[in-house]
DNA sequence: ATGCCGTATAAGATACGA
């Protein structure tokens, strides 16, 4: 089972490239942030008639995350536990960042769809609200790592893990994707006991998810890895491979982030 | 580079991103 992670930065300026990658690459479960969508505005059908199930936690103007799928979306959850404050306004449950679904293939597979605050400037209250909201991320998944299931939190973590995850590192050492804080929470989040599915398949630098828009970053190379996959043990079990579809950063009108990919024997 | 580009909202600037 191929699954694919991808911010596609806004799903009405990506219709046209997200259905091209859509159509070529057939993954069976495509797990989408930033659609910048209320869900009566997804164009769901484009999906549908191209044999995905879609389902949609989307907002105005903002956020948004999405999943498709080929096989069926079964007890389907929105938003991110242990929300301070839930259902007020200002409350922390106010932005449409995580969507949960299971797909039933050869095995079931728990998959979460996360959109994780970008936090700056750090400090402040965004960045506050960030490091909130991993803690809710982390109490999540010590939930399903009791489950003992194959399960997957993947998408647009916000978070550059180590040095060799940004080509210019010291430019990033104040910023809340990079700060000593924020690595430390992507860690304990790791160290309940999942697997960053990429440093299993490739070490080394120069492997990048996101290239900004401005001052020709993809044209350097001046990127960062910020979209992830976290597998439960008995999802790494199935691991085959990870990898980073690069080549779709240089195509027209292409999003800021890229494609990741895992394939599982699911 | 407290904004080089891009997206969304909405009708001209402004918020947001990473």
């Amino acid at each position: 089972m191929k699954i694919a992670t991808f911010n596609i930065n806004g799903i009405k300026a990506r219709i046209g490239a997200l259905t091209d990658w859509i159509v070529e690459q057939q993954p069976d479960v495509a797990i989408l942030q930033e659609i910048k969508s209320v869900d009566e505005g997804f164009p769901r059908e484009i999906f549908e008639d191209k044999g995905y199930n879609v389902e949609t936690h989307g907002q105005k103007g903002f956020n948004g995350v999405a999943i498709l799928s080929k096989l069926p979306l079964e007890d389907v959850t929105r938003g991110l536990p242990g929300a301070e404050g839930a259902g007020r306004e200002g409350a922390d449950d106010d932005e449409a960042r995580y969507i949960e679904a299971t797909v039933v293939g050869k095995k079931a597979i728990r998959i979460c769809g996360l959109y994780l605050p970008n936090g700056n400037p750090a400090p402040g209250p965004k960045y506050d609200y960030k490091l909130r909201w991993m803690q809710r991320l982390h109490d999540r998944a010590q939930e399903l790592l009791a489950a003992e299931e194959p399960a997957l939190m993947a998408g647009d973590y916000n978070i550059i893990p180590q040095t060799e995850d940004a080509a210019r590192p010291e430019a990033w050492r104040d910023d809340a994707l990079f700060r000593l804080e924020s690595r430390d929470a992507f860690r304990r989040i790791q160290n309940l006991g999942l697997t960053e599915a990429f440093r299993v398949c490739e070490a080394g630098s120069g492997h990048y998810s996101f290239w900004d828009y401005q001052a020709g970053a993809w044209n350097k190379n001046d990127g960062i890895r910020i979209d992830h996959f976290l597998l439960t043990p008995q999802c790494a079990d199935l691991l085959n491979n990870c990898w980073i579809e690069s080549e779709v950063r240089g195509r027209d009108k292409p999003s800021d982030h890229v494609p990741v990919w895992v394939d599982l024997a699911a």
